[in-house]
RNA sequence: UGGCGGAUAGUUCAAUUGGCAGAACGCCUGACUUUGGAUCAGGAGGUUCCAGGUUCGAGCCCUGGUCCGCCAGCCA
């Protein structure tokens, strides 16, 4: 039974819940489709969908894509794949779509015209493809939305602008200075309704032209002072083709689409905060007969050593700083899931860091801990071997092998057993053994004993170096009475190693990942691509035990003592490619 | 020198709404162990941003201040 999450805004859903202020909760995540989903959406993800689930409600899935030079299909379609993965066993009844092609439907409410569009009934199951579903769009509402702009410039409330892009700037003010009004701004309705209409038609070149809110021009709340509610852009659009000239902006579109979704509670990020007055004016002034939705901010997600910036995310795919969107070391959703992290990891961690208006960096320490307590739980212990150097059982006799029993997993007892083949020859991890180790280090060195998991304690007779004096072998003798069930077999040993049979070893390709970034705020310095960690990725060939050339896409697995792994997407049936996802702690590594 | 928002342990968050400041992560110590993992036990760590006020009593209420974030795209 996991705890309920609680924070500022489910009080406040609760409360209305309480009050029955709406016949049902219903939020959405609003993504704008130019860059692949990242760590900071899947907090969103889990606050809307979350809150869905929590309060008997529905969320739906909604491309922003008011903006036609920046958003592509392939955005759109990683997005559904992105969020359908994290949502998937979890909330996923709770994802609203629509059917495909689907626009509002126009209807009379208390003799008022109105446009609706409710997401289809029941929630979609998570079958592997939609179907005939799809996510909203809000450029399915642009008719619409073009209709409510007309209606504001018939009430006086909007009027075409003629003042260039720099001039607008200019007339806008300052902060702390009054913008000066355009001298557009008192045009007659009719002429108002002929540019506009002329806009929409193509008549005029980008930039010439916009809608503006006749609003306040001295308004301390720059987002007041007669926003641009459509601007000329004279560019074919990803899901509406080049059916519009003009396109609404953000602020226009979002707090419509909101309501002719039927949303009530519409949650974002801290930085819109200042926009929420707009969001209610355009609302309020379009006199419309359902419940308005109303917004609420809280802080976004920043982990330490990640960036979290579309646009800078952009920059490392596009200058093949990495070798994708996807690329494990990426903060986005398909890196983290290529990564091998569990979807229930990343919601572990997105829901339990909180939710307030606080700016924060979070240690990315509660990330990594999330990983590792899910896998622990769920991965398979392997035996592997990255950086092998050759072991000789000296009083095992040569061609002889065996087969050891090895649990899968000492949390799951439903996770069975399997046999692991033991032999004369052996790979151990090069870093295992020290020739003249320091204090405290329990593991093999010339004379010392160590237990080899699974088979037997073995001690060092003989260290063999080739001529530049790098070791080569190491020769050991084993107590053969001290395998499991043998007589010796509880002998107290201080340190245990994995190992590899060498002629039963089999060659996997394993990708060594590890921070993108040396530094915990890499832009603090304005410079994020000088915080680069050069060694981000290590690709090694590993000797792996013999069971491992089964492994499966959908299994995580632990290589003992070192690390979680998961099979990349890279791998083929003769091929095995390992992504490493996480490390396990190492405190000998701190002690050293 | 505008408006809006924020400040509790190293970090992220709680604190029954005015009643002995807690958790998780991180860190340290110990126990256990055929993973130096996991698990278990313990520990350190706080001027609740500051100053004043109200009150028997303030992290919470009031006043004044400090610091931080966001806002001047025809981006979202």
């Amino acid at each position: 039974m996991e705890p309920q999450p609680s924070d500022f805004i489910r009080d406040i859903v609760a409360k209305h819940v309480a009050e029955n202020r709406y016949s049902q909760i219903h939020t959405r995540f609003p993504p704008e489709p130019n860059g692949y989903l990242h760590i900071g959406h899947a907090k969103s993800i889990c606050l809307n969908f979350g809150i869905a689930r929590e309060f008997g409600g529905v969320c739906n899935l909604r491309m922003d894509d008011t903006n036609p030079i920046k958003e592509e299909v392939e955005y759109v379609e990683s997005i559904v794949e992105d969020v359908r993965w994290l949502i998937g066993g979890w909330a996923d009844g709770r994802l609203g779509l629509k059917a495909r092609g689907a626009a509002p439907e126009n209807i009379d409410v208390d003799g008022k015209e109105d446009f609706l569009l409710p997401p289809v009934e029941p929630a979609v199951p998570p079958t592997a493809s939609l179907g005939n579903l799809e996510p909203f769009y809000a450029s399915d509402y642009f008719d619409q939305l073009h209709q409510y702009a007309v209606r504001l410039v018939k009430k006086g409330l909007a009027y075409v602008c003629d003042l260039s892009p720099e001039d607008t700037d200019a007339y806008r003010g300052a902060p702390d200075r009054p913008g000066r009004q355009s001298p557009w701004r008192n045009r007659s309705v009719e002429e108002n309704l002929d540019l506009f209409a002329r806009m929409r038609g193509g008549e005029f070149p980008d930039g010439a032209r916009t809608l503006r809110a006749k609003i306040d021009m001295a308004s301390p709340n720059i987002w007041l002072r007669d926003p641009v509610l459509y601007r000329i852009r004279h560019a074919d659009h990803h899901h509406t083709g080049n059916k519009w000239r003009v396109y609404p902006m953000y602020d226009f579109a979002h707090c419509l689409s909101d309501y002719i979704e039927g949303i009530t509670h519409s949650i974002c990020t801290l930085e819109f905060e200042v926009h929420r007055p707009l969001y209610d004016w355009i609302l309020e002034s379009l006199d419309l007969p359902r419940p308005l939705p109303r917004q609420y901010e809280f802080a976004k997600l920043i982990p330490s050593y990640m960036i979290v910036s579309k646009r800078k995310l952009i920059e490392l795919v596009n200058e093949k700083v990495v070798t994708g969107w996807d690329d494990p070391r990426m903060p986005t959703i398909s890196g983290i899931r290529r990564r091998g992290v569990p979807a229930g990891a990343l919601r572990r961690f997105a829901i339990g860091v909180g939710v307030t208006k606080y700016n924060s960096v979070t240690d990315i320490a509660v990330y990594e801990h999330a990983i590792r307590d899910e896998l622990n739980g769920i991965a398979l212990r392997r035996l592997a071997v990255l950086r092998p150097i050759k072991l000789v059982i000296t009083n095992y006799p040569e061609g002889k092998s065996e087969e050891l029993e090895a649990i899968n997993n000492p949390e799951d007892p439903q996770a069975g057993a399997r046999k692991v083949p033991f032999s004369r020859h052996l790979f151990i991890e090069r870093e295992d053994f020290m020739e003249s180790p320091p204090p405290k280090f329990f593991r093999l060195r010339p004379g010392g004993e160590v237990r080899l998991k699974y088979a037997y304690i073995i001690r060092c007779d003989e260290v063999v170096k080739d001529p530049s004096g790098e070791v080569v072998e190491l020769r050991c003798t084993a107590d053969l009475d001290s395998k499991t069930g043998g007589p010796t077999a509880n002998r107290k040993v201080k340190g245990t190693l994995h190992w590899v049979s060498v002629p039963h070893a089999v060659d996997a390709e394993v990708r060594l990942y590890d921070r993108l970034f040396t530094a915990a705020e890499p832009d603090a310095c304005g410079d994020f691509k000088k915080n680069l960690n050069p060694h981000s990725l290590e690709i090694i060939t590993a000797k792996c035990e013999p069971s491992l050339k089964e492994a499966q896409a959908g299994l995580r697995y632990q290589f003992e003592r070192l690390a979680y792994f998961a099979l990349d997407r890279d791998a083929t049936p003769g091929r095995l490619v390992f992504n490493r996802t996480i490390t396990l702690k190492d405190t000998w590594a701190k002690i050293r």
